[in-house]
DNA sequence: AAGCTGATGGTCT
DNA sequence: GACCATCAGCTTG
């Protein structure tokens, strides 16, 4: 049994969270299987003030509500065909969130390559998109506890090293374009991009 | 009501 | 590198 990471984790600046979520394990507890991996990837959003955020100058609709619940709770969106997971982030109001975009595979692999039609485990969750699917991760996460079962944050391994740099495929937004918010362990192989 | 734009990834050339 | 799936939300009318 995985032991959920306690609520209080999430109390903290975005992009400080960014970074400590950084190591820690994202963990689906499903009924006759555990998939989990190491977080090894993330971009921090920084809601009204972030041209490339959903929540930029406060819009809040259906999709980008629960931005402005509390921190920890889980921010499932659809892009194109896919589902990406973040983390909800920042004080009550304040609409920030955390995007994973990348898991080092732990637990589950077998059940991941299914899941991914037999790619390589090098190919299987180094992406938001990838990591959402292998891990059976759905829009029915929208507005769940990620420190209460099925999908979860758990305590992992301190990153030897930490690189940053600007976010992916926010091209067209202006000065934001530039933030160096995007954050991923030093020399992992299981980054979406190099 | 219609057209555009993505925090993506797979497939094809 | 180009094309495309597919949909919420924004813009224009």
């Amino acid at each position: 049994m995985i032991t959920p990471i306690d609520q209080s984790f999430f109390n903290k600046p975005t992009l400080q969270l960014s970074k400590d979520l950084l190591g820690c394990r994202l963990v689906h507890l499903m009924d006759n299987i555990v998939i989990s991996g190491r977080i090894v990837e993330t971009e921090a959003y920084m809601g009204p003030v972030d041209r490339a955020a959903h929540s930029f100058q406060n819009r809040r609709t259906k999709r980008t509500e629960i931005m402005y619940h509390e921190a920890g709770l889980i921010y499932t969106y659809q892009m194109h065909t896919h589902t990406l997971i973040n983390i909800v982030s920042g004080n009550i109001d304040c609409p920030e969130a955390v995007l994973i975009r990348a898991i080092e595979p732990i637990d589950g692999i077998d059940y991941m390559i299914q899941m991914r039609n037999n790619q390589p485990i090098s190919n299987l969750t180094n992406g938001p998109g990838k990591l959402t699917k292998a891990m059976n991760i759905t829009m029915s996460s929208y507005g769940q506890k990620s420190w209460e079962p099925p999908v979860f944050i758990a305590e992992g391994t301190k990153p030897h090293a930490i690189s940053s740099g600007p976010r992916i495929g926010i091209e067209n937004t202006g000065e934001a374009r530039d933030y160096p918010w995007r954050f991923w362990i030093t020399d992992n192989p299981f980054i979406s991009r190099k």
